[in-house]
DNA sequence: AAAAACTGCAACCGCCAGATA
DNA sequence: CTATCTGGCGGTTGCAGTTTT
């Protein structure tokens, strides 16, 4: 342990290049070019390591960098190269003129991986995520089948609280009624669990009729008649419903309120009110935990697939199929 | 307005492999 | 053959700027 070898023998300057150095690097590197590293710093003048001086080079003051934002092209092929290279970064950046492998690492770390989990696709495999790669991500224990164990409550607490207040269920937690009936019980006291998802009414009424015919039936039959709904704000057809505006106001005091955080990208898979829901046009949004009240008001058409899921976060929690009542 | 949390990114660290003494 | 040096790489850290509370 300890600094390497090059940076031991002498006291030498760390952290960040002031423009001075930065200049006598440029400029003993223009005029002898790129050699023998360990002993550019000497001949420049520099108090820093050779390995500091070569990286300083090749990631800023290199001439053929490119600087700025990557674009959709360059996105394109780092996801692509990504793929099949895994975290590479050297040969990818290789692929990528004027970048540098430390820049494309920072970018998929800072921003693509992060893009990837919100539209459900493990960064790791570039597949979509299913409940088991997501548990073991998450280090949490999820029963293969309901006959072998339970849960216990404490582990169910867990699952239900973590990840800001996420929850995570697979199908074999819904075919024991212990565990159907702890969560329709938390549903009642968690707004996640349950969103109210109506403008200007109470929000502690649990009574609408999308969530009183929820609590009637067993959860896995339990989806609401979307025919039957229409509210002013949210018009549901037989296999389909119109979600017109989801925008966020601030919501202190009201604790069961949850909500949207508006986002763009079509396709994006989300849930409302238990059914995993697609937009078509772009305008919904990931849960946001106790922190705003939903609203819904203009036009943003929305479909329903027949997977359940369920986003909190940035993630996609949980996988439960069911078929969706024509 | 201040503090806390978040984000992006430059730079460092340790490890490894190849070159050299 | 062994030890040391060096450059290259990927993972991680820490800082500065920004946003949120």
């Amino acid at each position: 342990m300890g600094r390497h070898s090059c940076c031991v023998k002498q006291k030498l300057r760390k952290g960040l290049w002031s423009p001075e150095e930065d200049e006598k690097l440029l400029k003993y590197i223009s005029r002898f070019g790129v050699g023998c590293w360990s002993s550019v710093p000497k001949h420049a003048g520099l108090q820093r390591c050779g390995k500091s001086c070569r990286l300083r080079w090749i990631n800023y003051l290199r001439p053929d960098l490119k600087r700025g934002t990557f674009s959709q092209q360059e996105e394109d092929r780092i996801l692509n190269l990504h793929q099949v290279l895994g975290n590479r970064w050297a040969q990818i950046a290789a692929q990528l003129p004027g970048r540098t492998d430390n820049e494309i690492k920072n970018y998929w770390n800072s921003s693509l991986k992060k893009k990837l989990v919100k539209q459900g696709i493990d960064p790791n495999t570039h597949k979509p995520f299913t409940d088991k790669d997501y548990a073991k991500d998450k280090k949490i224990e999820f029963y293969a089948s309901s006959s072998s164990s339970i849960p216990m409550a404490a582990e169910l607490e867990h699952a239900l609280h973590f990840n800001n207040g996420g929850i995570m269920l697979s199908s074999s937690y819904m075919d024991t009624g212990l565990i159907r009936d702890t969560l329709l019980s938390k549903s009642a006291c968690d707004p996640l669990f349950l969103v109210e998802f109506q403008s200007g009414i109470d929000p502690t009424n649990y009574n609408s009729n999308l969530l009183a015919q929820f609590h009637q039936t067993n959860y896995e039959t339990s989806l609401p008649n979307l025919a039957s709904f229409d509210h002013h704000d949210v018009k549901m057809t037989t296999n389909s419903f119109m979600i017109n505006e989801v925008r966020e106001s601030s919501s202190t005091t009201n604790s069961l309120s949850a909500g949207f955080q508006p986002i763009t990208y079509e396709g994006e898979m989300f849930q409302f009110n238990g059914a995993n829901v697609k937009s078509e046009q772009g305008c919904v949004g990931q849960w946001e935990h106790n922190m705003h009240e939903v609203q819904v008001n203009n036009a943003s058409d929305i479909s329903v697939s027949t997977q359940q899921g369920h986003y909190l976060g940035n993630t996609l929690m949980s996988t439960i199929r069911y078929d969706w009542p024509m």
